[in-house]
DNA sequence: CGGGGCACTGTTAACGCAAACATCGCGGGC
DNA sequence: GCCCGCGATGTTTGCGTTAACAGTGCCCCG
């Protein structure tokens, strides 16, 4: 900065009034200015910025497994929201939901120049092992932290009862569940979502498959299922897992619908290209991560207090070619 | 800080001490001052760390469309890979991968606290229309770039190769493919290998028919070809429209990979579960990442020139159960 | 023709931290 | 017993920027 200045031949100030477009500097030197800039390849530095202001216009995001569906698609969400209100991300994985690394994770974003942080899915933390620094805005994608942080989370318990009620409606007398794996809160809510929606009905409860969220362990569940002839109706905790079941469906000469009825979970783009075209509970990643951003930037701007806000975001459930009524007899 | 040190009843720079754990302080001065720390909450304000080291500890990084699968997995890798080495990442997503909103995105990142620019499939932005801030080390996953920066790209034309060549292989007489979007690099070096391999073996050079990497385009793609009985081998430029190809030929009565085989690109989870598994070309993405991140640092920490440096990832051909001989006759 | 105001530009200080240097007190060597 | 050296701590200074205030020159008004 010293530099153009002296180049431009003024002061350090007048560089400073030029680099932020205040007015009330004459067009001419504000062309030499901007000149000297250019041949100097001048930028502001940011972190004396931020040391003035005292804001850094950046929110951190911590998250488990960016690359799977619901992660992915809600930092674009979230990153996108973010930009637009004016704010830049930085993302933090953690190598696992416990609360240690979520703790690691917490302490290392902290000490980097954020104005708030967003905490995917904290799955196996709790409010008190999260250990953030104090006065830090923060917004939880979990109901669980509610009354400690703000949360959004989707319907969790809405889609769940959506799928068994739409596969009950079809005429099953009883609906399975492959579950995802018991650390994840959203996998507990739907399985015990699954079950109470059993239960209103009077239909029987029987026990639940578990699997780990991946494909692969679908089509391992898929393959115990498909041996079993009561199994008529399969509510998957998510797509991939859903897809692996199908497969393993198929494998076995057990058609879907025909025979067995399919209903998974998330909205994966790829959900309507499979065979059959999956029937699915979506979920709004875009709107959680909207959710997520807004609340966060209401406290860091204005300061409120939204500890006790839990924001729902709805479900939907998409009906294609999955599903059926039971085979006869 | 200045409350801290009147609190532990020391100097500031005494917190500053602790604060980096300096080995030279004595125990109970340590401990007084974190109490203190403790009591007030304090956390060290990086900016003003940044602006007396002079870097951030943090990279920029620009995508397109965060959430798809290259796009994600790469994110993921880069952040464990520059995590591992202290970094932290700021991400970017891009409206579209027109040069403007490059452009902008790095106009926008460079004014953040980055040491350094990750550019992911810059697309059709060309070298000169990146308007980089001199003196900001860049790498792109992007082969077009080298010359002008580091570049990592996957072996896109050999594994379009090696699809060919599998499907030639196998006995079909040709192969179609299923392209990417023109305005993809890497869709493009894709359809040029597979017309290149396809006039070295001699094979009829047939028209590729365009979709827009989702499966939805794949399967309309699908019940184009699907409708031509010549067609037997398709080469899909992703795994999400070799999926829709798949469930057009499926509702055809096509059977694959009796009538049809096909082979998609990316490895993604899913393509081992669907009906059938697909063969596919799978990318290394977590290598492509880690190499982003070495080469990337390498310039920031060291001041190396790599302008001229291009790493090719190698990818895989991956057998599955979707490709087989031609039918007879 | 002198003073007030305005447009523009310069000077000073502070943001929070850490490197460099200064100081203090104590034990040991002579 | 005096001074050196070392460990532990304090003081000064500057990183790049910008807010607040202080000029400086010019035009216009009375």
């Amino acid at each position: 900065m010293t530099d153009v200045a002296a180049l431009a031949g003024v002061s350090a100030q007048t560089v400073s009034r030029v680099a932020r477009d205040e007015p009330t500097v004459r067009h001419e030197t504000a062309s030499r200015v901007r000149a000297a800039m250019a041949q100097l390849g001048y930028t502001p530095n940011r972190a004396a910025r931020a040391l003035r202001y005292g804001h850094y216009g950046t929110v951190g995001m911590i998250a488990h497994r960016l690359a799977r569906t619901g992660e992915s698609r809600t930092v674009e969400a979230v990153v996108e929201a973010a930009q637009a209100e004016g704010y830049t991300v930085t993302l933090v994985d953690i190598a696992s939901p416990a609360p240690h690394d979520v703790s690691a994770a917490v302490a290392r974003l902290s000490h980097q120049d954020i104005d708030g942080l967003i905490i995917v899915r904290a799955e196996s933390a709790t409010p008190d092992t999260l250990a953030l620094p104090p006065h830090l805005p923060v917004v939880v994608s979990d109901s669980r932290f509610v009354g400690h942080h703000p949360a959004v989370a989707a319907d969790q318990a809405g889609g769940a009862r959506a799928a068994v009620g739409h596969l009950l409606e079809l005429g099953h007398r009883t609906v399975h569940h492959l579950a995802g794996p018991q650390d994840s809160t959203p996998a507990r809510q739907r399985e015990e979502a699954w079950r109470a929606a059993l239960a209103e009905a009077g239909a029987a409860v029987v026990p639940a498959v578990r699997g780990d969220w991946s494909a692969a362990s679908g089509y391992d569940a898929g393959t115990v299922l498909a041996a079993d002839p009561e199994v008529t109706a399969v509510f998957a905790a998510n797509d991939q897992m859903a897809a692996g079941l199908v497969r393993a469906l198929h494998e076995a000469g057990r058609a879907v619908p025909g025979d067995v009825s399919v209903v998974g979970f998330d909205g994966i783009e790829l959900s309507a290209q499979l065979w059959p075209p999956l029937t699915t509970v979506e979920q709004d990643f875009g709107e959680i991560g909207r959710r997520l951003v807004d609340l966060l930037l209401r406290q860091v701007r204005d300061g409120e207090n939204l500890a006790d806000t839990h924001a729902v975001v709805p479900v939907r459930l998409v009906e294609r070619e999955s599903t059926a009524p039971p085979p006869a007899g």
